[in-house]
DNA sequence: CATTCTTTATAAAATCTTTATAACAAAGCC
DNA sequence: GGCTTTGTTATAAAGATTTTATAAAGAATG
């Protein structure tokens, strides 16, 4: 269940993306690189980092169109990393939507601080709320609630529920639950995934014995049906 | 009271403040001033400034504690401003809730851009004053009552309630609070908050042993429950 | 010195894992 | 059809482990 934030690196000099790589790394990032301004936008669109780190010099287009193309979608947190450092240059950065604006040599350990300044005032809100019917599912706060009422979920029995609601109408294999909650070295205990779609049913079902909500698929896994 | 927006200067230098408040009002803001950080603190609680530019090099006292004490209650941007340069003071004051730290001399066009960027981005919180049934919790008076009667916390146990009553009904984790509370190197230090919410469940529940307020969430962190 | 914070120890509670057993359904056989 | 066999699922409950609550002692702070 690991799921490292991601930082999205672009920059060209090798030596910059492999110093950042190892501190973004040993302080529990995830470091992803793109050379040209043409590769940051790509991938940023497919990373969804919480963080990108740019450098205004790049080889392919200017540093600035590239923050503005970021911008025209992206609304996490983007730091400017540049050897440029005319008062002109920063306010830019900043007026196009930058976040911060460090120049080069930079220092790491300020780097490090920006970057957690950075990534804590933003509030990210994915839209991490389901409703069912009367049951409601909220990722980002990490409740559920049935017929407004809170219901009292374990760790697991929680993330359980938001597997299966998140895949409603899918049926899911034993083996995938059991690897995504349970991890790797679980796929063969069907018995503990029993005990729990148990336990959860009867938290969430109206009646038990009658399961509306998570329905059984004999000899292949759940089913979550959110009708 | 006029409809311009008002940014609070701590500075002891009156050129600072003179050369500051030029700007910031021919750039559209109300500039209020404090020579010292125990004025500065009393200035923010009655103007309410939409953001603070603070110089760590007070008379008075020490920049970080300003920055700290403000940080108990005060949740629009801090700028610091410094004619400290160590990586250390930067990192310190980053960490300590600063949104950004520019060394003097700066430049004045800079630090308007950063302060367009820090008042842009941050999403203020209005209520200083929080209230839920008999409980009340004033921010920026640092206090907190129950059934009218002022409850004696001290300043952790203060903050912890505080960070826990803005984040309502949301299940905070451990790391989260501890990292919120105490800072980066205490991730791990679960046993304190246990003793805290401990502490303050003595304090602000009815029955502590049935807390309705301050939820454990076992194996995750804890919730604040306002009904 | 009083207050607050940190650390330790231990009891209690909650959760997870494992086992046991019952229930159910499909398939094959007499 | 009725019966057994076989494979699958449901559920309770015991045991093991993890997590939490709380008091209290020690250290630091002012």
């Amino acid at each position: 269940m690991d799921s490292k934030q991601t930082i999205l690196i672009i920059d060209d000099e090798i030596q910059i993306r492999r110093l950042l790589e190892i501190n973004l790394s040993s302080n529990g990032y995830r470091a992803v690189e793109a050379e040209t301004g043409k590769d940051g936008c790509l991938l940023a669109a497919s990373v969804n980092p919480i963080l990108i780190i740019l450098d205004l010099g790049l080889p392919d287009m200017d540093g600035l169109e590239v923050l503005k193309k970021l911008r025209d979608w992206y609304t996490g947190p983007i730091i400017i990393l540049s050897v440029r450092n005319s008062e002109e240059d920063i306010v830019r950065a900043l007026d196009n939507g930058a976040n911060d604006y460090l120049t080069k040599p930079f220092r790491t350990r300020e780097l490090l601080a920006r970057i957690r300044v950075a990534t804590h005032q933003v509030i990210r809100q994915q839209d991490a709320s389901m409703v069912f019917d009367n049951l409601t599912i909220d990722l980002s706060k990490h409740v559920a609630t049935k017929n407004g009422e809170i219901i009292k979920l374990t760790t697991t029995e929680f993330s359980l529920l938001a597997l299966m609601a998140k895949n409603e109408g899918r049926v899911l294999t034993h083996v995938y639950i059991l690897q995504e909650i349970w991890g790797y070295g679980y796929t063969d205990q069907t018995q503990y995934l029993r005990v729990f779609i148990a336990q959860l049913r009867k938290k969430i079902e109206d009646d038990p014995s009658k399961p509306t909500l998570l329905i059984t698929e004999s000899g292949i896994g759940y089913r979550f049906s959110g009708v």
